[in-house]
DNA sequence: CTGAAAGCGCTTACAG
DNA sequence: CTGAAAGCGCTTACAG
C-alpha cells in the first residue's frame, strides 16, 4: 500500500518543510495556514506558503495542533447497543453531522451495556483528551451515571439520570402520544384503543399520558378497558387482536410499531381491512418496517437524529439546557394509510 | 459542570506532577507506566510511582504519546449510510470491537454518499494521523475509490474497487445462495422458485450463482422460469405471489427478507399457510423483521459484523489480503420455521 | 537503576 | 510585516 505524502527526504511533510520552501518560518506558515485574524502577513509571503502548501500536498498534524491548544477537536459518544437496531445509528449520525459542522469528530465506543466496556470507553475517550462526552442509550430510559463521567463534560442522550444532575436529552413522549391520538381523533375516531407496553418506562408513561391528553381535549372521557397491555413486538400485536375487536373500538393506537405490525397480521387474518374496518396507528416509524406494511402505517416518529444532533448543541453550549429537566425533543407524526 | 482531574495548581494532571510527586524524573515515570521491557526500575521508584498516579488521577494523555511515538491508535471508519439500517451498525459494531481489542479506537464519518463529504471526512482522518481507513458501503457494491484514499492504508468493507488495488472484505453472496437453497432442498423441496432482485449487484448475481450450484448439486435442472424478478422490497415479493403460485413450486428462495415478508403477506391474502402449502426462505436476517415475521423467518445472515472486524484485522496485517481478490465472508444459515 | 535532554509538529506571546 | 523561542505532554536514546 502506498501512504501518506512524503517530500524527497522520505519522511511525512510537515510545517517545516512549508517554511522551507516557501522561505519564511513556521510561524508565518502557521498564520497564513489557520488565517489568523491579527496575522499581518504580507501577500507575497502568503500566496509562497499556499504555493508550498498545495506543492508539497501538505496536511497539517491535527493532534499536534490540540497538544499546543491544550484544546481538542473530539467528542466522545459511548453508545449501549450500536446495532441492535437502526436507532443507535441514527443518534450516531446526527451527532455527527452536528459534530461535523462544529468543527469536531465523533470518537465511537460501543459498550453492549456491559460496564466494564462502559468504564473502559470513558477512560479511553479521556485519555484523548475528549471535549466532552455523549452518553446514549438506544431506547429512552432512566440510567445511573458511570461515575467516570463526571471528569468531563457530558451530556445523556435519549436516557437520564435517576436525581438529574447531568443535562439531557430525550424524546417528548407525551407529546408523541398524544398527537398519535390526535390523527385519530382527527380521521373521526371517538372510540379509540390503546395497546401499551407491559413494560415500565417512560415510553409506557408518557404515550398514555399522552393518549388520555387528548382524549380529554376532545371531551371523550377516558375508558380504562380499552388500555391493553402487549409485550412490544410484533408477537403482542397479535395476541392482543380479539381483545381490540371484541372492545368495539374503531381504531387502535399501537405502542409501537412492530406492535402494529403483528396487530396486522391479526387483524387481516380475521378477514378485517385496514383503515376501513380498523384504523391503526402505530409509534416509532421504525425503518423497513412502517413505509412498506400494507397499507403503509401511519405513526409517529422518534427523532433520533436531532437526539443525538441536540445532544452535541448542548454540549458544546450552543443549546440551553437544564441539569433536572431533560430536554424534550417532538415527535412528530408521519401520516401514511392505515388511518 | 465538573471537569477532568485537577491538582492544587489547577491544571490537569500532568506526567511531572507524578513525576514530583513521586520524587523521581518523568523518563522513570513514562517506563513504569508503560511497563517499558527493557527498564530497569527499582521496586521502591516503581511503587512511588503507582501511589503517586492513583493519589493524584493521573490519566495519560493519548495524543501527546502519539505525537512523541510518531504512530497513532485511530482507525477511520467511513461509512455512507450509517443509519439506514442496522447493518451499517453492525459493520461500525465489529470494527469498533475489533479496534478496541487491539488497542485502537475508532473515528467515524458519514458522508451519505455524498463525493464532498467524502473527501472531507478523510481529509480529517488523514489530519488525525489515523493509522488507516475502513471505507465502508451499507450494501454489498462494486466502488469507485476516492483518490484520497490512497494517502494511507486502506481495506474496503463489503464493497470492491472495480479493477482491484486494494483489499476487500465481502459477503460471500454465492455460498449465501447455495445455503438458502440447500436448507429449502433438506427439506425435501424439489421445484424450488427464486425471487430475484432486478437490482444489478453482486448479490444478484452471486446469489443466483448460489442457487444454480445447489440444484446442480442436488440433480436438479435449473429451470429459468422459476426465477422471478422482483423489486427488492417487501412490495416486490407481494406482487410475485400469483406467479410463485401459479408456477407450482412448493418452496421459494427470497432475495431478501423483506421480499419474504411482501411474499407472506400475499400468500396469507390467498389463504395459503406457511411452511404447508409453501415453504418461503429469505435472506439477510434483517433484525426486527426476520424473527418476528409469522412464522418467523428461516433465513441467512448477512456477516455484517464480521466484516467490519475482518477489516480491521486486515487494515492491522492481522488477517491475510489479497488487492486482487476480496475477501469473501460466509453467511450461515439461521433456521427458523417457515420451512 | 535513574535522569537530563532532545524531539514529535504545532501555536502563541513577544521582539523587532 | 516576520521570526526566534518557549511550550503543549509525552517518549526515547544516551549517559552515568
Amino acid at each position: 500500500m502506498t501512504s501518506v505524502e512524503h517530500n524527497k527526504g522520505g519522511h511525512v511533510v510537515t510545517m517545516r518543510d512549508v517554511a522551507k520552501v516557501a522561505g519564511v518560518s513556521v510561524a508565518t506558515v502557521s498564520h497564513v495556514i489557520n488565517d489568523k485574524p491579527g496575522a499581518r502577513i504580507g501577500e507575497d509571503a502568503r500566496a509562497r506558503v499556499h504555493e508550498a502548501v498545495a506543492e508539497l500536498g501538505y496536511r497539517p498534524n491535527a493532534l499536534a495542533k490540540t497538544l499546543s491548544q491544550g484544546t481538542s477537536r473530539f467528542i466522545g459518544l459511548v453508545a449501549d447497543a450500536i446495532a441492535t437496531t437502526p436507532f443507535a445509528g441514527q443518534i450516531i449520525h446526527g451527532a455527527q453531522d452536528e459534530a461535523w459542522k462544529n468543527g469536531y469528530v465523533l470518537l465511537v465506543a460501543n459498550t453492549d451495556g456491559n460496564k466494564a466496556a462502559e468504564d473502559e470507553a470513558i477512560a479511553m475517550m479521556l485519555e484523548h483528551q475528549v471535549h466532552g462526552i455523549l452518553y446514549s442509550s438506544w431506547y429512552h430510559r432512566e440510567i445511573t451515571v458511570p461515575a467516570m463521567l463526571h471528569q468531563t463534560d457530558t451530556v445523556l442522550v435519549d436516557c437520564f439520570a435517576a436525581g438529574g444532575g447531568l443535562p439531557a436529552v430525550v424524546p417528548d413522549e407525551e407529546q408523541g402520544g398524544r398527537t398519535a391520538t390526535e390523527e385519530l381523533l382527527a380521521a373521526g375516531h371517538r372510540r379509540i384503543a390503546f395497546i401499551n407496553t407491559t413494560t415500565p418506562s417512560p415510553a409506557q408513561s408518557g404515550r398514555l399520558a399522552g393518549y388520555r391528553a387528548a382524549l380529554e381535549a376532545a371531551g371523550i372521557d377516558y375508558d380504562e378497558s380499552l388500555v391493553f397491555p402487549a409485550s412490544p413486538e410484533q408477537e403482542g400485536g397479535y395476541a392482543a387482536t380479539s381483545s381490540i375487536i371484541g372492545s368495539g373500538v374503531t381504531g387502535v393506537f399501537c405502542h409501537n410499531d412492530r406492535v402494529a405490525m403483528g396487530l396486522y397480521d391479526g387483524l387481516r387474518e380475521r378477514g378485517l381491512r385496514i383503515p376501513e374496518d380498523m384504523a391503526v396507528m402505530g409509534f416509532d416509524n421504525q425503518d423497513v418496517i412502517a413505509a412498506h406494511l400494507r397499507p403503509p402505517l401511519s405513526t409517529v416518529a422518534l427523532p433520533h437524529y436531532e437526539l443525538g444532533a441536540a445532544g452535541v448543541r448542548i454540549l458544546l453550549g450552543l443549546d440551553p439546557s437544564s441539569d433536572t429537566l431533560p430536554t424534550r425533543i417532538a415527535c412528530p407524526a408521519i401520516p401514511r394509510h392505515s388511518i
